[in-house]
DNA sequence: TATGAATGAGGCTTCATTCAT
DNA sequence: GATGAATGAAGCCTCATTCAT
């Protein structure tokens, strides 16, 4: 059919797109390799010039949503000095990201996944301790600078902040869009920055 | 093996039952026909007569982890007349429950639930309102009765108490129980309930 | 198609039997399950309710043919007192069950089998060893009895008797049935009997 | 990677060389295309430049390992004029070179070579006929030369001489080089050269 | 001559479900 | 009400082969 090749490099991007669409919108279990290979213009077996399982395809899917984020939090470190606007920042330049960011509660709950494969757990958590590590360091800097109440223990305010996420990601799939995400941030942020700004 | 003849509805009870426990602790990819049949003492072929497919197995599971949840909070409802400690004790109750919930986001997240059939996912959405709801009760309560600030909305506050859970329950999930969730908890808790209670 | 339901037992017996008929005939390799479904009368899927996997199947085959050599040994050794007669009666009997035995060397040698799982390999040595020790009892009574030499060592004797199989199988095969066997086998057991005889 | 580009009968002859290898060492099944291009240093696809199908290259192995035996038989007879002492020589050395010659035994009953293509089949019940009737020649010599009993068939006597090897080579193969094949070869010639020695 | 992407047939296996007993 | 055999769809993967470059 579409008989257009393209080098591996290509494809293997274009596989590791498609795969973390079909789990954002389908679901871990839908990722089958036919409707990878579906999707992306290929016959099943060709997706096995690219990759070596499905496995590694789903790693790489994982190792993909690992650089953006960290992309994210990179980017948005390098854009104010102040801190608390850092996060503010950060919380919505995340929830703009929402549709993406499916794929990662998915891939973290999804079984076939973390039960049968630890392995791919672990990286899950390493990942996680990864943002919450750049969060907490944010944190302390506000702290230092002044910005950010030092009654309160860095590490769990990051935990806390990182914790507006899940519930508006959970409506947000939940509800099938019809929950105002961007509202409901607004107002969390409020409360938290409120709670946290140094007097 | 099991020759005993029990009546429908003793063996749709434990069917749920069986199944709401594989998925507790297996996820949902593993709660197979054969897996749940087993579980129960009976052969797969025999749950057809108690169910007519395994759909109707997950409604079912999906209907009682909903009546759970309300009772959860119906019997919080009733215990302290003073609406923050009735949220404190609604936090520290769920979080005991963390184990027996894990079917929830489980089930939330898992796919060939919410993707298949629209129908589970407008009932998942249900029981979450249902849930937010209650909470926003609580609050108004609260609301009126002095103990908590009266410049925020109501409605938020409940997802933003209700936000508390669902970051708990990941790290729990992600860390395989290395995190500790409860201290987690009370420290949010304490940020959370400092900012609303009215001074 | 053929709805017709058996028992677990005759099921593997049949399967079992397809499978030596497939290898003897079409040799290893085209023992696929789906070949082995059809020649069965029934669906691959099918299969997997009275065998695990392929290689259950594999191994039940390799222990049938095992039975079945050992089953000839104990029959001929229960024939005559005589040991030379005996051997030949062995000789004459295996050569009439070539077709079957056909199965044998292809199990052996046929790779995916031997290399893969050095435990089928052990396997077959085992059975050869059994072989080997069955007829070198026949030739130690021949020994014992008067009628074979005492100079020569009965364990190479059983060789070198169990050797004179091999080759008739070989041609058989190779020349697709055009080869007398039988005859090649008497003159074989002429020339062996005859060095093997006590004077 | 290995640009350098070679005339086509270089490049046929490396190729069948490592056919040959490979099913000596791995069995017929092992013989990928793709091995056996990784074992030349080319690619898959290149192959298909010097031989149309995999089924020729095996055909071109078949034709070399024929050429290399009547190699090993022809230059036997010009050894020593004594047709016993010749046959013996030619024992030993046929024993020596068993590991080679497991490619023999391994592509004659493999499948997917006998059974998909009787005319490979008929190639191999050629050489061995060839074979035989090198042997056979020497038999008929040595009867000629009184040093061979002349009262036995000289064609039988070849298919038992013959006959000494598959034993062999299936003890070496099954047993995984345990078995004594030299020792066991020594006493099954002293038998047989017992028995044909003109007296 | 050699490469590397793509194909299509076929191979093993799992699983929800049906049906006769 | 329960069993156990059978089905069919679907899933992952391997491999010989073709074709454009």
């Amino acid at each position: 059919m579409a008989l257009e090749k393209l080098d591996t490099e290509t494809r293997r991007e274009q596989i590791v797109e498609a795969a973390l669409g079909l789990i954002a919108t389908q679901g871990v279990r839908r990722l089958s390799v036919a409707a990878l290979a579906r999707r992306v213009g290929l016959v099943p077996s060709a997706l096995y010039r690219h990759f070596s399982s499905k496995e590694e395809i789903l790693d790489a899917a994982l190792r993909l949503v690992q650089r953006r984020g960290l992309g994210i939090l990179r980017e948005v470190s390098a854009s104010t000095p102040n801190a608390v606007e850092r996060l503010k920042l950060l919380l919505m330049r995340v929830i703009k990201t929402v549709r993406e960011l499916q794929a990662m509660p998915r891939i973290i709950f999804s079984e076939g996944i973390s039960s049968d494969h630890p392995e791919r757990k672990r990286q899950a958590y390493e990942l996680l301790k990864g943002i919450l590590a750049a969060i907490e360091g944010i944190v302390r800097e506000g702290q230092e600078r002044g910005e950010i109440r030092t009654d309160l223990d860095a590490k769990s305010l990051a935990v806390m902040f990182w914790g507006m996420l899940p519930p508006l990601v959970i409506l947000w799939h939940v509800s099938d869009g019809r929950f105002d995400v961007t509202q409901q941030a607004e107002r969390s942020w409020e409360l938290f920055s409120d709670g946290i700004r140094a007097k």
